[in-house]
DNA sequence: CCACCCGTTTGACTTAAGTCATAGCTGCCA
DNA sequence: TGGCAGCTATGACTTAAGTCAAACGGGTGG
């Protein structure tokens, strides 16, 4: 799966050593996350050498990239999948702190160890970086730093919404958020809603909304039971009316 | 209060207009917050002109700095006092998702409009810049965006750390996290931890740690008759072993 | 100096969500 | 195809935290 359908429309034929051409090398041209990934904002140049740091990797459903506390040794972008990102207490009580899709970029962490733990859900393929030479291709490209701070600050802006779901909401609330904020980061993506696609288990939304598998459970039947949500299947929901169920998550 | 105290020890005694003196602002110089703010990286004549963007305002306690849904026209630097970011939902309950110290910044906004509510909690100093001209000067100084994107990241893994709080600690696990969390900000920034000083009330302790005020008081009560803490008066916690507490926080 | 106000504490009772137990599905492998 | 394993759903009961109510206390202003 590594090296075919390598030439672009209007890549001209030069030896590849040159690297004067300003298109994109081409597995970044086929990749599907680019345009709203970190490396977006690079020009074809900058994107060679970025992409000439990356190993690209493909995880099985249910494979950890790491564990808390493991040597923070690399930063990750998912181009395909779905990532899970989890925080334990030592009695194993766990609290999963985000559902990344691709795009979505991981392993910022201030120390010299991870925070946090990262599994995949579904098979998953990322591109993963080197920290060190990766802090070094940053402080060369602003642009690229630029564009890591704005995704900072989203997921800061969504972190502040999970803690007021955490702290505030009821089961049927939270569940309802859950539904809304899924559809709409994979509408932004392009990606298709209906029917959304729910990747991880009831336990894992447990655990991602601070409730048990039950009462999950019952806040699906109840949802199902009043038509605000339909299952296709267990992990295909159909959302018959988005703004009806927007409304429930805020609570009104 | 604006411009007494103005001299340097080594300043040298240069117009001010030139502007070639390497050393800072007078206020700059004076800031107790600037070495772990988000200017800390910025040189004399750098600082000079971001200091130039400044306006310089005192708040009295319980001051609206901006509420959530306002145009988001500016940014601010907190260099002395406290500050209480939260979200609400309509029907009024209310999450506190960060009090804020010397030195932190508030006002990372993408979109047009603030997604919370910052309200100071003491009587409080803050630099308030133009969103604007604030975007610009980053632009132009690579350095200031890095520093700010490490503070990001800080942010993150403090938010992380609070959805595990909310979503899986107890109530009492809950207070004993807030309390050696706002013991460890303050000593990381050199500030007395011993007494604690509790700027924020018992309200606004609960809607942090996604309680009622009740459970928090009984919270409180309970670990001063494990004498895990002693309350000098109702805002000065004494913490005779920091790291019981810690243990206690961490759920072992 | 007293009295009122407001934040805090404490007690009695309620409830939303958790726990425990069991049954139902689904899909996978023999 | 059939049975097992693991997830999901549902019911019965428990509990941690919420609600409601009252008392306490510290600070301020008359």
């Amino acid at each position: 799966m590594s090296s075919s359908s390598d030439r672009r429309v209007h890549a001209v034929p030069l030896p590849q050593a040159l690297k004067r051409e300003p298109g994109l090398p081409a597995p970044c041209a086929a990749c599907a996350a680019r345009t709203f990934s970190v490396c977006a904002p690079l020009d074809g140049e900058a994107q060679h050498r970025f992409f000439g740091m990356a190993t690209r990797l493909q995880y099985a459903p249910r494979k950890l990239l790491f564990q808390e506390g493991d040597a923070a040794d690399h930063v990750f972008n998912v181009t395909e999948g779905s990532v899970c990102v989890s925080k334990a207490l030592s009695d194993g009580r766990r609290q999963i702190t985000g559902f990344l899709l691709p795009g979505d970029f991981l392993g910022l962490a201030q120390g010299d160890s991870y925070a946090y733990s990262a599994e995949t859900l579904t098979e998953t393929n990322v591109c993963k970086f080197p920290r060190g030479r990766f802090q070094r291709f940053l402080a060369e490209n602003p642009q690229m730093e630029h564009r890591l701070l704005g995704m900072a600050s989203n997921e800061l802006a969504a972190a502040q919404d999970q803690m007021l779901l955490l702290g505030r909401k009821t089961a049927i609330e939270r569940v309802a958020s859950f539904l809304v904020s899924l559809s709409d980061r994979r509408a932004a993506r392009g990606f298709a809603t209906s029917p959304l696609p729910l990747p991880m288990t009831r336990g894992e939304i447990a655990d991602y909304l601070g409730l048990t598998i039950e009462t999950v459970s019952r806040a699906f039947t109840k949802l199902r039971k009043q038509e605000l949500i339909a299952l296709e299947t267990i992990d295909r929901v159909q959302i018959p009316d988005l703004e009806n169920l927007r409304d429930l998550a805020l609570g009104s």
